[in-house]
DNA sequence: GCCATATGGAAAG
DNA sequence: TTTCCCTATGGCA
C-alpha cells in the first residue's frame, strides 16, 4: 500500500537485485501465468518507476507493468518459500525471490504500450520532473487543492498521506480552491514534496514532524499506527494537534479519508 | 468466523 | 458519485 516512494525504492531494489539476471518468471495464482511466459528465461534489464507505476524491462523489449494499488505488496526472500496466499507474480533469480500479491494492475506492455501509459503520468517530485504544466492548471483551477493533490496527472506518485501532510506543513486548508493559491505557495509545496518524497525513497518511511514538533509521546504514536513514518495529520483524527493542540479533523473528499488541523489549516 | 479497513484507480451510472 | 476490483489484517464476537 505505497506511495511513490515506496514505488522508486522498490524499483531500485528490484533493478539490484535481479538487473542483468535470467529470470523464471510464474504466477502460482494463475492470473499472470500466460505473460509470465513472455518474459521468463529473459534477462532483466532495469526496473523503474514514475510515479506509482513500476515499469520492470527485460531484454527481449517487453516490459511488466504493476501497479500495487491500495493492496498490492512485494516481498522479497532469498530463497524460493512454497507460494502461500493469492502470489500473482514470482520473480525467481539464482539467488533471490520476488513475489507480487493483490496488486491493482499486473501487464505485459511493449516499448510503445508503456510510452502510452507514460504519457499519461504526470510529473514525478521525485524523478525531478518540471512542474510547470501543474502550476499552471492548479493555479487555474476552481477544483480545491485537496482534490488536486491526489491527481496523479497533476503530481504523480503523491498519495493519501502525503496530500494530508503537505497541505499541514504549508498552513493551507484542503478545500482552498486551486485558483486562489498563492503561487508561492504552490512552489513551495512541490520542493517541500521533492525533499519529503526523495527522504521517503532513502528511509522506506514517511516522516512529516519537523524536529520543534516531535512530542515527547510521537514514538509511541507512531506504534500505534504503524503506517510507517512521524506524521502531523494522516490518521490522527480526534487527538491533538502537535502545534495548536486543536483536534485533528476528519473528512471524505472523493471518497477517501482526508485529515487536517481546522486552526493551523485556515 | 465476520466485518471493517487500507498509502488507489478504473469503470459504470 | 458510486461501484467494483485486488488481498491481508486487526478487532470483535
Amino acid at each position: 500500500m505505497p506511495e511513490g516512494h515506496v514505488v522508486h525504492r522498490q524499483a531500485k531494489e528490484i533493478t539490484k537485485l535481479f538487473g542483468q539476471q535470467v529470470l523464471h518468471v510464474d504466477s502460482p495464482q494463475g492470473r499472470f501465468s500466460e505473460s509470465a511466459a513472455l518474459v521468463t528465461g529473459a534477462t532483466l534489464t532495469k526496473a523503474t518507476a514514475q510515479g506509482k507505476h513500476l515499469f520492470i524491462g527485460f531484454d527481449n523489449d517487453l516490459h511488466i507493468h504493476v501497479h500495487l494499488g491500495l493492496y498490492g505488496k512485494w516481498a522479497f526472500h532469498s530463497q524460493t518459500p512454497d507460494p502461500v496466499g493469492l502470489i500473482r507474480l514470482r520473480l525467481i533469480s539464482d539467488s533471490m525471490t520476488a513475489e507480487l500479491r493483490g496488486p491493482n494492475a499486473c501487464a505485459i506492455v511493449t516499448n510503445s504500450e508503456k510510452k502510452t501509459l507514460m504519457a499519461k503520468i504526470g510529473p514525478d517530485p521525485i524523478a525531478g520532473n518540471s512542474p510547470k504544466k501543474s502550476r499552471e492548471k492548479v493555479l487555474g483551477s476552481s477544483t480545491a487543492i485537496g482534490t488536486l493533490l491526489m491527481d496523479q496527472r497533476l503530481f504523480a506518485g503523491v498519495g493519501n498521506i502525503y496530500r494530508a501532510e503537505v497541505l499541514f506543513r504549508h498552513q493551507v486548508n484542503p478545500f482552498l480552491p486551486g485558483r486562489e493559491l498563492d503561487p508561492s505557495y504552490f512552489d513551495a509545496m512541490w520542493e517541500d514534496l521533492r525533499v519529503l518524497m526523495k527522504r521517503g525513497v532513502r528511509t522506506g518511511r514517511i516522516d512529516t514532524v519537523r524536529p520543534e514538533h516531535e512530542p515527547r509521546s510521537m514514538k509511541r504514536a507512531a506504534r500505534e499506527d504503524p503506517h510507517g513514518g512521524e506524521v502531523y495529520v494522516y490518521r490522527r483524527d480526534g487527538r491533538e494537534c502537535y502545534v495548536c493542540g486543536s483536534e485533528i479533523q476528519i473528512a471524505q473528499l472523493q471518497g477517501r479519508n482526508l485529515f487536517w488541523c481546522p486552526k493551523c489549516q485556515r
